[in-house]
DNA sequence: CAATTCTACTGTATCGTTACAGATTTCCCC
DNA sequence: GGGGAAATCTGTAACGATACAGTAGAATTG
């Protein structure tokens, strides 16, 4: 018997070989199959025997060879995270991280991270991905109205799930921040503390949000009766443009006195801004901005701030694939997130 | 012949199978095992044959199955970076991760991320990817003098690289900061400020790096005639209760100059102490930290700052480890960083 | 009680790759 | 021209898991 090779040291010394579903067969006097299928939980497998293996197995420590069930079976138990490179820095990359990892660690998923820059072609990493084969499910983020990423997945039957939501009519599991009631929200702080010339730093204009932030932001002017002061930069641009556009808007005879600021660090940009044209925030200008930490509070206090949980859209975003992976319709993986408001800012 | 299940589909429509081996050898005529060697260019293989399996397999953008190798021959092309979900939020992470990648992408390796707590045994992750073989390489961080991880891992001779040192006398690969520099020369350029009563808000006691930092504090005290203020908290304490403490002390009668932080996020909170005892960083005290990202020089400007380039420790870590894979002996995968001081600290 | 169905289990082939032990052909040398 | 080495190439088995097509024996049925 071959086994024995594998199984003869009787002496009881340690066992070092890693246990595979042929050591369970050699102990419990099974055949192979028969393991393999007690562990499943398969319905032509007798409870006792199910008992007696499983018992085994948790002995040995049995983790099934991923390898072995990759191959046999294409299952790779992996959730591929794309991500750009271009990223906000300030911890929305490990937020998302972790939150994701919140959920696959309960699961047999590994979590891969394979990140690209946006000044490539972004589908690379897809087509990578759908053509190696080498994910079950796939997250993205920075989607845009009609992502070509989206519409290739669903094409090639790829589960994923997708942090900001498309326009297009393709039905697909994401998770998205409501940005056009922070946007709206935003502004009807700004009214309420008195401000009327209002300007905004918008995110990137191919992403989808860009379009949700205008809409939330321009029915809050309309409605509340405020103006628009033009901003000419976005949250992608670098920090110093951003400082010296807002410094030269503050010194201008249409300087606004409030802002609103779609990412964290545009926040610091413009504030850095506001104070290089010896304005301050809170007296001549107000400033909102959303968040993933709480840094803002620390820095600035009267900024008025709002929370966005990046670590639970981590969560939701692997449920979704997950739930995809298994079957769900993607319509019912679709998930918004308040904005949540520092207190005092509404009550 | 089994094969023409496969390719007998002589119309030339599309080929959607994903090439494998098979594939290249049906096409060049040849046997599978003559392909496999082919391309990894062995000895035994006719140069011309070379040139065509090549050729086919790159017209066919033939992909190694991965786990058909893992399967084979173990090696799994995945590096794993075992992360602390306590890390320090701000960018920290997804500087590494990117770091990593920027090397990784040049390779055949993937990017595994294994997030734990560090209330749970840090041991746990480590020894889930020793004993499943899950990758070919591990890289941790917030190393510790006598880590356990570091000896689990050379005792079962599995490659890793660390970011930051031990002080066993296990010979290892590292990436580490020069702590002991950095608060050298922090204190240095508070006293060249005039300031002589000097605080320090240290890495937490158990890591190595607490070591080297309050040896570089301690010196320079000496040298150049400074007084420790005795601060008590660390990073790792919730920012809350550092600004609390730092608020306290700078009421106090024996409240510090001059302040060293080992982190940026606990410099915010310092920050924000010292400024709730209504003092200003740069006139009644000063504060000197060290920040991977630019955030504190658009915050406070007056803040002294120095950089620490952790993406390109993702960078350094990941060639360590690979370098490690490849048989290169640790001692000569070890690097340290020395610490860029903002423009103006030094002249 | 023979025929059928069920229950519980098992052997074989296979996924894609590579290690290993040949096999075939050519070439060289004495 | 026979022996042997060198140069190329190839078939088989194996890694660990699972799909599938059985099989043996017990239980049920008419």
């Amino acid at each position: 018997m071959k086994n024995n090779e594998k199984f003869g040291d009787a002496t009881g010394v340690l066992q070092r070989e890693r246990p595979t579903l042929k050591t369970i067969a050699f102990m419990t006097g099974l055949g192979v199959t028969t393991v393999s299928r007690a562990l499943k939980d398969a319905p032509d497998i007798g409870a006792e025997t199910k008992e007696r293996v499983r018992m085994v197995a948790r002995q040995l420590g049995y983790q099934p060879n991923r390898a072995g069930v990759r191959l046999r079976t294409g299952k790779t138990n992996v959730i591929a995270l794309v991500l750009s490179i271009d990223e906000e820095i300030m911890g929305f990359t490990s937020q998302i991280v972790f939150g994701i990892s919140d959920v696959l660690s309960g699961t047999p998923y590994h979590l891969v991270v394979t990140p690209y820059s946006i000044a490539k072609d972004p589908l690379l990493p897809v087509r990578y991905i759908l053509d190696t084969g080498s994910a079950d499910g796939v997250i993205i983020s920075r989607i845009e109205p009609d992502d070509p990423r989206v519409s290739l997945m669903i094409e090639r039957n790829m589960p994923f799930s997708t942090h900001g939501r498309t326009e297009s009519d393709l039905v697909h599991p994401y998770h998205d921040f409501d940005s056009e009631a922070y946007a709206y929200q935003a502004v009807r702080a700004l009214v309420a503390k008195g401000r009327r010339k209002i300007a905004l730093l918008p995110p990137p204009g191919r992403l989808t949000y860009f379009a949700h932030t205008r809409i939330g932001f321009q029915t809050a002017l309309h409605v509340h009766g405020a103006e628009e002061i033009p901003l000419r930069v976005n949250i992608d641009a670098p920090l110093q443009q951003i400082r010296d556009e807002v410094e030269t808007l503050m010194r201008s005879s249409h300087a606004p006195d409030g802002i609103v600021s779609s990412s964290a660090a545009g926040a610091i940009a413009v504030n850095a801004g506001v104070e290089a044209a010896g304005c301050v925030v809170g007296r001549d200008v107000d400033l909102v901005s959303k968040q993933s930490t709480e840094i803002l509070n620390w820095i600035r206090p009267n900024m008025i701030t709002c929370f966005e949980d990046v670590r639970e859209a981590g969560r939701e975003l692997a449920r979704a694939v997950i739930g995809r992976i298994e079957g769900v319709p993607p319509e019912k993986l679709q998930s918004i997130s308040q904005p949540v408001w520092s207190d005092g800012v509404f009550d």
